[in-house]
DNA sequence: CTGTATCCTCACAGATACTG
DNA sequence: CAGTATCTGTGAGGATACAG
């Protein structure tokens, strides 16, 4: 499993049912975290597609977001070991749990979106 | 209101729908604004009781956190001018919208937590 | 095609002290 | 009680080059 949150033991009694929210917070809160899980729910999708797919990300953070999102058990990483060689990656049946959150988000930002501008 | 997201505007034609994503994990990602919106959903809290009720947060954070709620329009801040000066806070209706997103972040924290300890 | 390896910077956050 | 003012440090994230 991934990385805990810094105090995440350190909960209080009066916090400790918020620590949870810390959590989720944390394990979908990098920066295109959300982009990704959003686009893998819709299709399982090779490194260069979602390069494609989240214009202004670098390789090196692409890489670095879905492995921790393969640390955290959301995302499946499967390579076919053709030449050159291919990587898909999917939700795990976890990640696919978050799938409701995400479009709550989604749902939440486009109303905020219209009231605000 | 707040900050936009850095490109915001930048969105392509493929992830558009992704941006009211990042949107919302903008508003709700600080470090500490899970955990403030989820007590100000149970009750409107003085500054120095929210200070109690999150151990490790500073002053400082706490202030900031609170400012940029506000300036997103999710907090309202009320002052009451009394000798010694209180300051209550509490969601806006904007800011009631979210809890429902918050509690399924819960939810799903303390389920992940289960399936994986 | 799918990544590592470096280097860099700058915004975010911690610590501490002070104030109306 | 409810903040501001500094100072400082860390690490998330960007740019670029290289590699199997």
């Amino acid at each position: 499993m991934g990385n805990r949150l810094n105090g995440f033991g350190d909960c209080s009694i009066e916090v400790e049912r918020a620590c949870p929210i810390e959590l989720t917070l944390h394990i979908i809160g990098g920066k295109w975290k959300g982009v990704i899980i959003n686009i893998l729910s819709k299709k399982d999708t090779r490194f260069n597609e979602l390069k494609r797919l989240i214009p202004g990300i670098s390789q090196r953070m692409l890489t670095l977001q879905l492995r921790e999102l393969e640390a955290d058990g959301i995302v499946k990483r499967k390579v076919e070991e053709t030449i050159p060689i291919k990587v898909g990656y999917s939700l795990t049946h976890q990640g696919e749990s978050l799938t409701p959150i995400i479009q709550s988000m989604r749902m939440w930002g486009n109303d905020y979106i219209s009231k605000n501008e």
